[in-house]
DNA sequence: AATGAATGAGTTTTCATTCAT
DNA sequence: TATGAATGAAAACTCATTCAT
């Protein structure tokens, strides 16, 4: 029986690809809704090959998330300390970034939404999405500090419920993707072409709603 | 064999049963993740009695959602409808509107954000669902257009992304609601207290942005 | 409770109805493939009246054959004892009279066919059968021996091969309409004229054999 | 998973044991009448490998066709192609060579004949059976007209009214044995014994009357 | 006399996982 | 190391029948 993975490991090229359609398929049909069968097929493997290697399907489902956040949680660290750059132009690159990351990889936002709504069970995977996210709120949370101690934003934010806003109203638009073309006439526009108007519309929505909620005294 | 009810019905003792039973296991595991079992035996009711009253586990997830939806719609026209308050004290009315129902349907809420996650395949329930976020819009878009006559609300609001950020927040907020007692320490906090703590302040943010991003020239 | 019918009974109007659709439908899709709610819906009447009324599918099954048996019998007596034709000219009429119940009565023959294909387990609907082929056969061994003295028959004919001819092949012919289309490019002839044309050469074929294997010494 | 075997291919051992069983059961109680436990049990192999190995009930059933027809399609060819004995003994051989079958082949027959009787809506299937049956008719088409072209056929013979009658009247025989013993008064013959006698019967029968129809003018 | 409601036992199929090699 | 074969458990659903009225 072969080691069951953990943390930080280099995957090879079959584990590599089932990683990569466990994600798709998972935030396409749920956890429960996409089978290991289909996850083999899609990743052109073995069935057998997906316990081999991660043990279970839930462990499968641990090895998705932990790819992808380690994979990338590094560079909100170089946008907040950057020193060139005033903090409210930190919060704007943290809105270009965020909705950049969410529109670039879909699959995985989808899932991790998905899994959230579950009362996860799921301990450890759990301790893996809440250790990320609270490292990334102290940053924020830095960064406002900044702004507050240069007299740029005003006093009182409630750092979680702000990034709560972020990433809720970012979602919310993102995965009413359909609604939203329907409801303002769009249904006709190129694919890709909708979606760089939608991410212009919602950066601007949201950089203005963030400068009133952080400068405006009111 | 019963005819399998389409809208507005009343639903009898046990159906109401399965539906509540099925509204809650549902938002908590997901439509996969539950089996009609799970259902029957939460629903105290024979197994075969979903299968006989609404005809498969598909159906009966449309029928959850039209039990909810039609039963929700109207409260929304009278606070629009409502002469004695102006247009933001409307918008006020709207957030605690919201932000009650969520609270207080947390299961029915859950649901409906994992299957909007979903590439629905089943297009009678996106139907369903469409109509109402559709009616809901052109309600607050005329709401909206009555501020902005009377001078009150700035030009140049793009609504579908406004109430994008009023559901999305106010869902983030809400489905993080354990991580946001860790963040604050509120761990010891009883749930009831907790909860209205926390709507209290999701409350307030929502309603002091909307203010901003609603009145001020940005 | 209500007494289970047994034999020679009047049914009453909804009875009937049940038993056409259940002739109908066993004979398109075999007693195993089809429901009792089919049945019901078929002859639109209640699930629970068919246990009601016959008691249990089974005995549903033995209604519909003893209702066209003992509605059946009778004619082939007239034939065999009519003085006035000679004892050929009666298998000719002999074959006609099949053919025409056979033509007519397709639903009860196909059902008829594939229940004696089963090891009938239901000794009661064996005897039935039995009987009503007993009957039959024994009229026909006198004519036979009505022929033979006469000098018109041969002797020594095997009457229950004979008689196996006379039905296999119709059966046969019967059954594989289809094919016999296809086979003679006749796909496109409409139903009613096929059926007229058919059985015509199947008499046509029937008689000339019987005349052979009757009159001819081999 | 294994791919789904589509035509000629060698069936393993569990595969034949499985098709075996299920030609016995189907035959004995019709493709609804049996349950693909009562298959897995009969062939003493898990219920999950028939779903495994073929698919699903339906596709199992085709599986049995195809195997026997395919494994039976052979012989005839050599009967019609010997260039030593007269048409008229080509038939004989023929009528043989189908008794052979039937009496041998009991279940698949039994089968066959129950299959044709549904309105199969399996349209593969009733490909696989048409198919074989054109060939079958083709040949005996050829045979006929040899006789015809050296004078010892009858002109004006309907070839497939011809085979009907083989078949059919084969089939009755060989599925009303316990009435032909009864009827016979041969109750207590044992069972090779009767099958012997009958089979010799239904021969000699069966070539008299195709002699006489294919000789005699009438 | 007739039926809507209800159900336990049954169906086929799919599932994630294990085993032998 | 890797995999085709195999499987027990569970899935959703249908069945004929019964029961209370």
């Amino acid at each position: 029986m072969p080691e069951i993975k953990v943390f930080k490991v280099h995957y090879n090229e079959k584990q590599e690809q089932i990683i990569i359609s466990a994600e798709k398929l998972f935030s396409e049909g749920g956890f429960s809704g996409t089978s290991v069968r289909d996850i083999a097929q899609e990743a052109k493997v073995n069935v057998a090959m997906i316990s081999y290697y991660f043990g279970s399907k839930e462990k499968l489902l641990e090895a998705v998330f932990e790819y992808r956040i380690l994979g990338t949680a590094i560079q909100l660290e170089n946008i907040v300390a950057n020193d060139k750059i005033t903090p409210i132009h930190k919060i704007y690159s943290l809105i270009d970034h965020y909705t950049d990351k969410l529109f670039n990889n879909q699959c995985f936002y989808k899932l991790m939404l998905r899994e959230q709504l579950k009362q996860m069970e799921n301990a450890d995977l759990l301790e893996i999405i809440y250790k990320s996210k609270k490292k990334n709120l102290d940053l924020i949370s830095n960064l406002i500090s900044e702004g507050q101690a240069k007299g740029q934003f005003r006093k009182k934010i409630d750092v979680s419920l702000m990034m709560s806003t972020l990433f809720g109203a970012s979602n919310q638009v993102f995965f009413n993707q359909p609604f939203y073309r329907r409801i303002n006439g769009l249904e006709s526009m190129p694919e890709d072409e909708f979606q760089i108007l939608l991410k212009k519309r919602l950066r601007l929505h949201l950089k203005n709603m963030f400068k009133a909620i952080l400068t405006h005294e009111l």
